[in-house]
DNA sequence: CCGATTATTAACACATTGGTTCTAGAACAA
DNA sequence: TTGTTCTAGAACCAATGTGTTAATAATCGG
């Protein structure tokens, strides 16, 4: 329960439910009745698991008619991958081509971010307060 | 609370307790005490992090003498990443590089695992059974 | 305005999490 | 053996997360 946005994002992919939705929605937009039928949970529960994706940033919505259409919004997944680059060398001994997806990854995103400003949110680091 | 493996990464990393451990140990495997020592938490609740991330695969542990020495296991955090590249066309455009890196990820493992193999594992789509 | 449809909120139950303090175990030194 | 040090477990607590059902919005068609 931590709120800053990168536990957010961990917590809110610790779901496979949630998890699912999201895969659901590289097909495209969905309501919540869409994105409910596949499991058998209530459909109130999923409006919650979409509230929690929608609190983490990684969907967005809007009103068609009387549903509510959710929208995939991947950017969180880029932060998230630019943060787990930095283990990288502890799995992966020849890693310059993964070199070069961090810098293509944090040199220029969606919102035309630099590497020093995606860097500066989500280095919890021991030498750092951390929320 | 689900238990599977990537659930278990996930949760683990939704913490910023636990994501400064894993930070630290990078810098080389360290003591349960060195490892509570920035936190203004008491040391068991450092060893239940610890319990956390053992569990999740993300350390290993073993002793010298009284000690216990945790010791970064990364391997995770590469499966989560190869997860994430699955979503990587919906923040990049142009991810030529990026399939590189996705085909160097899962084409050899520290265990060498296959492409398939590793898929199997962790593709919570719509259409499996998850938990 | 009324009713139908879609989704959210409220109220509740229950399990889990993350923290505490206190106690117990494991490995070594004397 | 006894004591010291380091770590884990037990017992407890407050807060949160996830699910339920039932009631409440919100939007549109007639």
């Amino acid at each position: 329960m931590p709120d800053d946005r990168i536990s957010l994002v961990f917590a809110a992919l610790a779901d496979p439910t949630r998890r699912a939705i999201l895969t659901r929605l590289t097909e495209g937009d969905a309501t919540v009745a869409e994105l409910a039928a596949p499991f058998d949970v209530s459909q109130p529960a999923i409006s919650r698991h979409l509230k929690v994706l929608e609190n983490a940033g990684l969907i967005s919505r809007t009103r068609r008619a009387t549903a509510r259409l959710s929208h995939l919004q991947a950017e969180p997944l880029r932060e998230v991958t630019t943060w787990l680059a930095r283990y990288q060398r502890f799995w992966d001994e020849s890693h310059e081509r993964l070199d070069e997806l961090l810098a293509a990854l944090q040199g220029r995103g969606p919102d035309g971010r630099t590497d020093a400003a995606a860097k500066e949110e989500d280095d919890d680091g021991q030498d750092r307060d951390h929320r």
